[in-house]
RNA sequence: GGAAAGUUGGCAGAGUGGUAAUGCAACGGACUCGAAAUCCGUCGAACCGUUGUUAAAACGGUGCAGGGGUUCAAAUCCCCUACUUUCCUCCA
């Protein structure tokens, strides 16, 4: 969320930098001139209850003199009368901006490109070079179905599409996959390992900003206020919801692998086959807690940290900046890494690192007392590091060889007890 | 699932309808070579608004888990919800 204050004070700047968000500037108007209503009312209404507070005091005077104060507390209740109404509209406004402030997404860092959409994203580099193969790659899934190691019809079966099984050496890939990354960020990067809830409430969706916007992209339990976590991000950065730290803890670094749940409406027809986009993945999550003034260094280490795990696999990708109109809600600056998908001849998304600023600190109420004393919002950090089936989907590919097998890469053979190579 | 007791600053903790005590911690000072201890003082419940500023500050309002109600007036009385602790039941 953003601080009304200051887009009050600025209110010019910040209009043109959400317009780049896909903002429209009569939601803004609007939302100034409530502003301006909400804050006349106020005058009126705390003048009327600062006159209740004195007469209160006289009542109670009279009280304890064992006088009379019949009068007093007639003309009072006139008042008392007045000042709900005043309270009721006061509330009215701040219903309605609370509608609009909830909905505002963050505003862009200032070395974020402007643009329209994803073809408006900028690379920032490009890593190792895509393998040429001898023969034609083939896409993941047939791989994985040849080799019997993943199987997505029994999934649609039992589930429905976009559900899978893993079996057999696929299962121990993808669980020495995860092991890997997780040793890496606790033992090279210093993360803090958790485990986390796999619901959470309805305040912590609010939290990191999935809630009150994008209700429909998640699975919600019926007849409770529980939700099945679209990622760890959610119990990572909600663990110190309403708190307040020490500044000497900061930066506070937690990783957890959990499944992620997505209900992936409005996708339909996209992806439909492989490990690309399922209801249910498995992913390894970075969060970060900063301090205000260090937070872009902290989202340039955690970008690596992310790619020192593509580095460790030999997958080559590229990062790239995204664009103003392509960022999530709640962050300021975003860089997605793209790991090479040697079938569809692209990169593909496999981690999102972002710098989210105060905007979730600001709606989670997690904060630090500074050196005057005084509580500011910490800096909230989140990335993937990274999305483990499509890591999975990713080797199968670019490890593949022409006999159909599956050559294990080098930093996993230790997780795999010592399989190189996945055959038939 | 059932029963009881709780939820008040960073922490501890008083407050049964009439101005949210007090202690610890923090900060400043004295003492000291320095520190601890001690003493003196300050701040602190955390946000909203008005006036105002380089920074400040002053005044007012709200704020006692969250929401609603009663009342001239609610931390206090009533209702609902959440959570915590203990006991019973069940269970991996």
């Amino acid at each position: 969320m953003l601080d009304m204050k200051m887009v009050r004070n600025h209110f010019d700047g910040i209009k043109e930098k959400l317009m780049t968000r896909g903002v429209e500037a009569q939601t803004l108007n609007e939302l100034m001139e409530l502003d301006e209503k909400r804050r006349q009312l106020l005058v009126q209404v705390e003048a009327k209850k600062q006159l209740r507070n004195e007469a209160s005091k006289e009542i109670s005077l009279l009280k304890r003199n064992k006088e009379d104060a019949t009068d007093k507390i007639a003309a009072m209740k006139q008042l008392g009368d007045e000042i709900k109404e005043l309270d009721n509209q006061v509330n009215q406004i701040d219903d309605s901006m609370t509608y609009i402030m909830t909905r505002l997404p963050n505003l862009p860092d200032e070395t974020v490109p402007v643009g329209a959409d994803e073809d408006e994203n900028v690379e920032v580099h490009r890593v190792g070079t895509p393998k040429t193969f001898t023969f034609e790659p083939k896409p993941h899934w047939e791989i994985g179905e040849e080799l019997d190691i993943l199987d997505f019809e029994r999934g649609a079966k039992v589930t429905g599409s976009r559900f899978l099984y893993y079996k057999g050496l696929g299962a121990r890939l993808e669980r020495a996959v995860y092991n890997f990354m997780l040793d890496t960020h606790v033992y090279d990067h210093g993360y803090q390992e958790m485990i986390t809830p796999y619901m959470v409430n309805n305040q912590s969706m609010f939290g990191t900003g999935q809630f009150p916007k994008f209700k429909e992209d998640v699975f919600q339990l019926a007849d409770s206020d529980y939700t099945l976590i679209p990622t760890a991000e959610v119990p990572l950065t909600n663990f110190y919801r309403d708190e307040i730290l020490d500044e000497q803890e900061l930066p506070i670094y937690f990783t957890a692998l959990s499944p992620s749940f997505r209900s992936e409406a409005g996708s339909a027809g996209r992806d439909t086959r492989g490990l690309i986009r399922l209801h249910q993945f498995n992913k390894v999550e970075m969060v970060k807690f900063a301090h205000p003034d260090h937070s872009f260094d902290e989202l340039e280490k955690m970008t690596q940290n992310a790619e020192d795990i593509l580095d460790k696999l030999n997958l080559p990708y590229r990062r790239i900046t995204l664009c103003t109109g392509d960022m999530g809600f709640s962050a300021a600056k975003t860089y997605d890494i793209e790991v090479w998908i040697p079938a569809q001849d692209t990169y593909r998304e496999i981690s999102s690192c972002s710098n989210c600023v105060d905007f979730q600190a600001r709606r989670a109420k997690i904060r630090f007392r500074n050196q005057e004393g005084k509580l500011q919002y910490v800096h909230t950090l989140n990335g993937s590091g990274l999305a483990v089936g499509r890591t999975v989907a990713a080797i199968l590919e670019n490890y593949q060889n022409e006999d159909g097998s599956v050559t294990i890469p080098k930093v996993l053979v230790p997780y795999m007890g010592g399989i190189t190579k996945i055959t038939k």
